[in-house]
RNA sequence: GGGGUUAUAGCUCAGUUGGUUAGAGCGCUUCGUUGACAUCGAAGAGGUCUGCAGUUCGAGUCUGCCUAACCCCACCA
């Protein structure tokens, strides 16, 4: 074999794209329906077409990729449907942007023509975020890829929205809703981020009409007291009750204001009196309704004062809060300022603060949708992981309002609305040019929908439906949904919603939720604050599986984690362990032949232990996985990987495989070492497909990709408890006799005589037959073993591991004191522990009602221990009596 | 105002149904180029698991409260 020459170090460059397109090369990643075939499906969630692979895309996207491979390598049929989201506000703001450097707005091209470039741009650029996602090693069933705005899931949306519309669950209404200036468009409730501020709360008095009375009122707004239509007073409020029904006059404006009752109205909050500006308030606007009061709008779209603001009509409407103020300070109308903190809402997409504004909208009514969707996972159909987001869930459902759809922007889906000078609006599937009614010219509505409700259809437009199609019926409901907290409300509460409503079936049986990823200082990664980590750069430094083997190992699912580059470096450094431990398999493989099955009584101590460890590894890997404990699961297999198979076994197997007098032994060294790598690598391929491919590839196998060759099973009759047992004797004496010669300077060279005694003859015979361990692992030479009634060796070190003691004879005087010390300190650790399991064998409560299992075990270390004791016991004595 | 999360070694975090002398990575100390690997190996130091109380034979793990930090939701002007 030329792997001799292979690198001493794992080069991830050379390789990671070489097996991708292997993998595209042979059509791995693609799923045909197979309707006899048990399916295992995952939606992508859809990237925005503007993005860029940030690290909260290289998790998610590692999850879901770790799960299908798994799953795929289980033999189920494995479809995981990719595709990017059209982003409505974002692209239209990039694809904006760029029009700007050539001095170009939107205005400027007009509807058709900016649509056009958008096109233009999601051609061009479009497919950036899926080059990204391919070189993470995601294996998507790439001939799938759909986009929100492609043909078919377009046909989903316009199902969907005339559905609904005429189910009654769609509807227009003027209402109160959030508006971002900046962006000029309406916003849902959710788009909306509030943020705690300081700021100001201006009172101001109001002259009550044909008195000199006065009520005070207090706003943090000041500008919309010229919207004002009246003032509330809570019906019981001794200080106000009399004033109820008469006017006040409003000031500056001079206009007159009914007071009116409201039980809404706190009369312990300020001054108990609030005034109204149904235009501009949503608690307003619902008490402006409950008493007829008229709606005065005095902003506009753009956030500048309107012509029903008077003399500030044009202003900004910071510009006029300020003005305003200076002049009811000037009239003496502005009684006093406090400081107040509130609640600011911003634009989730600008930061700009949301004005509440009425206008014609299109909303979803949600409450009809909710209900089913909160007995969806109450009922446990759908099941949250971790759990604790159920309740996250439900809460939010419990308290929903209903979903503003519609926006004014430009790119999205067109409301498939038509309006007709005869007064008809007419909702259809298909496009119209005239109305039905009366046969005039038609208009459709200019609004776009909100870029999640085509996400909400993901699950099932993705399959072709409405169509009922064959992957509709193997793929739906999928099988998990890999996403972050952050768009629970977004995206998957509105899936679950929908998907119960069109295909009154739910649309994933597990959401699986991660957390963010954060800096090493636990901010979040953001652009502004530029302390984000390019996915890219990882994986170009220290490639994709170092990347991914990052991401999911220490951490649990829902929880943040942090990003530090010491991290990646160890899980490099661990890549590049398993590059070296397979290098030696592979270099010392010459003449093996797979075929060879070797004869049981052929396998040592070390090859029993390896594999008994090896298949409960299989199980515990597994058992993870099917919990969602990915993390769990790598670092099993990294433990098992290093700790157990580098760092042992390899050691223990290396004499036989020096050894070419020994044909068989050798072999049998050979299968060992090669049937527990390349089963592990199969473990290891879902977390790091690249490098686990890569040294398959090398090892004699069958089949043309580890991605496709079966999942391990554990087997049970590999499970060897005596051959742990035996083991962990002897591991655990190779680590006294290494310790003894750390302690007194032995030079790793220079070989340690050393002198066995057993407390059994098992044990004894256990060791007999695997001196060698001893020999190679830790410098023993010569190894004397002593029989049980036999006069203790003097001038040795001594150690003692379970049912075994250790005598190392020096050369020179041993150091009394230092000896002496070190024993004691080994005593006072046995004392301690003896006296706990003492206390719990003597108390009777434990004896009575732990299990016997659980006692057993206390009893033999008990023994073990004493046993332990009184052979240090004796150390000590012949010590004190030098 | 509601709800949630976190608190374990110097740092970042694991610890799966309660039962091992509580673990890992990084950092630290000492030694090491023995034919896979210095992106490595060997030995070692380092923790009264935030605090208090409770349940239990037994609590890092379950319950309640305290403290601290963080997050989400919410129309008190």
């Amino acid at each position: 074999m030329e792997e001799k020459n292979i690198s001493t170090v794992y080069d991830p460059q050379s390789v990671e794209k070489k097996w991708y397109s292997f993998w595209e090369e042979n059509n791995l990643f693609h799923a045909e329906v197979e309707a006899d075939k048990q399916p295992f499906s995952i939606v992508i969630p859809p990237p925005n077409v503007t993005g860029q692979l940030h690290m909260g895309h290289a998790l998610d996207n590692t999850l879901q990729d770790i799960l299908i491979r798994w799953r795929r390598m289980q033999g189920y049929n494995t479809l995981w449907m990719p595709g990017t989201d059209h982003a409505g506000i974002a692209t239209q703001i990039k694809v904006e942007e760029m029009l700007a450097q050539d001095g170009v707005s939107r205005y400027d091209l007009g509807r058709d023509e900016f649509i056009k470039k958008v096109w233009e741009w999601k051609h061009q650029y479009g497919s950036r975020i899926t080059t990204q996602l391919k070189s993470l090693g995601a294996s998507c069933d790439w001939q799938r890829e759909r986009f929100t705005m492609d043909e078919g899931c377009s046909q989903a949306v316009r199902e969907v929205f005339v559905s609904l519309y005429e189910k009654g669950l769609i509807y227009q209404g003027n209402r109160i809703t959030n508006w971002c200036p900046r962006c000029n468009t309406a916003l849902s409730d959710i788009e909306v981020e509030h943020e705690e501020k300081p700021g100001n709360l201006f009172h101001v008095r109001y002259q009550v009409e044909g008195s000199d009375e006065y009520i005070t009122v207090a706003t943090t707004r000041p500008e919309t007291i010229l919207g004002d239509t009246a003032v509330a007073v809570h019906p019981e409020d001794a200080r106000y009750k009399h004033l109820i029904g008469r006017s006040l006059i409003l000031p500056i404006v001079g206009r007159s204001l009914p007071i009116v009752a409201d039980e809404y109205v706190d009369p312990s909050f300020g001054t108990g009196a609030v005034k109204i500006t149904p235009a501009h308030d949503p608690n307003d606007f619902e008490m402006g309704l409950r008493h007829e009061l008229t709606q005065i709008v005095v902003m506009n779209a753009d956030g500048t004062m309107a012509d029903n603001a008077g003399k500030y009509a044009g202003m900004d409407r910071y510009e006029c809060r300020k003005a305003l103020v200076a002049d009811l300070k000037e009239q003496g109308y502005l009684v006093k300022i406090d400081e107040h903190s509130h609640a600011v809402g911003h634009c989730q997409r600008c930061s700009t603060v949301v004005e509440p504004m009425v206008s014609k909208q299109w909303f979803v009514s949600m409450e009809p949708l909710a209900k089913p969707a909160i007995e969806a996972v109450t009922s446990g159909e759908i099941q949250f992981v971790p759990e604790r987001f159920t309740k996250i869930y439900t809460n939010w459902l419990d308290n929903i309002r209903d979903w503003c759809i519609s926006r004014q922007i430009w790119w999205g889906h067109r409301i498939p609305a038509w309006y007709c000078s005869c007064g008809e609006t007419i909702v259809s599937r298909e496009d119209i040019t005239s109305c039905p009614k009366c046969g005039g010219t038609v208009e459709q509505d200019p609004d776009v929908l909100d870029t999640w409700f085509s996400s909400a259809l993901w699950p099932f437009s993705t399959m072709g439906w409405p169509e009922d199609t064959a992957e509709v019926k193997q793929f739906y409901p999928t099988s998990v949904l890999v996403t972050g907290y952050d768009i629970i409300f977004f995206w998957v509460a509105r899936m679950i919603m929908m998907g119960l409503e069109f295909k009154q079936d739910i649309p994933f049986k597990h959401v699986f939720i991660h957390g963010l990823v954060r800096d090493s200082q636990g901010r979040k990664m953001s652009k502004s604050l530029g302390n984000g980590i390019d996915p890219l750069e990882v994986i170009e430094k220290y490639g994709a599986d170092t990347l991914r083997f990052m991401l999911i190992t220490g951490n649990t699912p829902g929880n943040d984690m942090r990003f530090y580059w010491e991290r990646v470096e160890s899980s490099r450094n661990f890549a590049n362990k398993l590059w070296n431990a397979s290098r030696f398999v592979l270099m010392n493989l010459e003449g093996f032949d797979p075929s060879f099955k070797p004869s049981e009584e052929k396998y040592t101590l070390a090859d029993r232990w390896i594999l008994s460890r090896y298949t409960k590894t299989v199980t515990d890997v597994t058992r993870n996985l099917e919990r969602f404990e990915l993390g769990e699961a790598g670092r099993l297999l990294y433990e098992f990987i290093w700790n157990e198979f580098c760092d042992w076994y390899i050691e223990m197997a290396k004499p036989r495989l020096y050894n070419k007098e020994d044909g068989e032994a050798r072999g049998t060294a050979q299968y060992v070492l090669w049937y527990v790598l390349q089963n592990t690598l199969k473990l290891l391929h879902p977390f790091m497909p690249y490098i686990t491919e890569e040294i398959w590839q090398h090892l004699p196998h069958q089949g043309v990709s580890i991605m496709v060759s079966p999942w391990p099973e554990a087997q049970v009759e590999l499970a060897d408890n005596q051959a742990e047992q035996n083991m962990n004797v002897i591991m655990e004496t190779i680590k006294a006799i290494r310790n003894m010669r750390a302690e007194v300077n032995v030079p790793p060279g220079k070989k340690s005589e050393v002198i066995l005694q057993f407390a059994a003859q098992a044990i004894q015979t256990v060791f007999s037959n695997n001196l060698q361990y001893l020999r190679t692992l830790a410098a023993a030479e010569p190894i004397e073993i002593l029989s049980a009634d036999a006069a203790k060796p003097e001038n040795a070190m001594t150690a003692v591991a379970s049912g075994v003691e250790i005598y190392m004879p020096l050369k020179g005087l041993i150091d009394v004191e230092k000896e002496t010390a070190r024993l004691n300190k080994e005593m006072e650790n046995l004392n301690k522990e003896l006296a706990r399991i003492s206390g719990k064998l003597s108390n009777p409560g434990f004896v009575a009602k732990a299990p016997a299992d659980v006692i057993e075990k206390e009893q033999a270390k008990q023994r073990e221990y004493e046993e332990k004791r009184v052979a240090i016991n004796e150390r000590l004595a012949y010590l004190a009596s030098l």
